[in-house]
DNA sequence: GTGCATAGTTGTACCGAACAAGCGATTGTA
DNA sequence: TACAATCGCTTGTTCGGTACAACTATGCAC
């Protein structure tokens, strides 16, 4: 499984360029695995708690960076604006998230999560750095951020990166 | 956007315990972050090709590991079985894929990459590593092979971390 | 040879997301 | 002051991808 370069006998090798292009590999390797793995884990876990799950992630956006515009919530997320609307009504709904008026804008709102939004974001979060924990219990902690730093790096320059273009990974997940 | 640790002042650090749960809540953030951007990716590049995209990662593993059952497919890319059916007929009916006897199971089928297979995927595996090396074009070799090294590690201690008290990440992405 | 386990398929439902069109309120200009 | 264009957000609809559960059928093993 770890292995697995494939194609592209070793001994080709050109200068160096090859090298490269197998790092490439790896790392789109470790990346659709990493995700499947990841959405897996989630549909397990998808069961209880009431609100939809993906929610979550604009709870965690209000609760760390405070109150956001709804518009501006869905592209820090990469989300359609639609999406949002719906998750952040959910959220509105079972109370995590209150609205108040943009003094900025009339027609705007601002959305702002609610004492019990922190609340139920900061149990969530404990329970996810205990889960993170345990995965990593036998890493020392330089290597965990090391990798916590060189994903921040890649995931920025995913985000710079042209978003035009996008190709890859996603063709063979 | 990256920063942002929230709550949990710094001051308290008792004694290296919070110091462990700040990596951990950032390797969650940015767990949550990155896949929410591969997603948005897909979705950007998920129009062209006949073959449902879900289904390259099967003709990958395919290609790189050689033929498999169905099921065996499943279990190694933690999907239901009833999935991969699906999409494995779907690359069967484009001709990236054959099904031949087992030898060792009369009833069960091995599952191989044609020769139009391993021509479809080496050429979207050529984008992809290209799509990676430009985002990390100015990456030095040394980081591009500490971050694959470290995914991988990540990747294998959740795969192993038993699979039944999932927690975590997928609560609020 | 005959149950029986097992490999795989099909029916169904659901979640999450996007696209597109709509709605209403505002702002700014005549 | 009125009207048009814009902006912020929501709703209608569709689609991809997945899981669960029930089913089929085939060869295994006793």
């Amino acid at each position: 499984m770890n292995a697995a370069v494939g194609e592209r006998s070793p001994l080709t090798v050109p200068e160096g360029v090859d090298e490269r292009w197998v790092t490439s590999d790896r790392i789109g390797l470790q990346l659709i695995r990493l995700i499947r793995l990841i959405e897996r884990q989630r549909v397990i876990k998808a069961k209880k708690e009431g609100v939809e799950r993906a929610a979550y992630v604009l709870l965690a956006r209000l609760v760390i960076e405070g109150p956001h515009r709804s518009n501006a919530l869905a592209e820090a997320v990469h989300s359609d604006p639609s999406t949002v609307s719906r998750q952040i009504a959910a959220l509105v709904k079972v109370g995590f998230v209150e609205r108040r008026p943009d003094p900025a804008d009339g027609r705007a709102c601002l959305l702002a999560a609610t004492a019990e939004g922190h609340r139920v974001f900061a149990a969530n979060r404990d329970l996810r750095n205990r889960w993170i924990s345990d995965v990593t219990s036998d890493w020392d902690e330089t290597d965990r951020e090391r990798l916590v730093d060189l994903m921040d790096r890649f995931t920025t320059a995913l985000e710079n990166h042209h978003e035009s273009d996008a190709t890859g990974v996603e063709e063979d997940r």
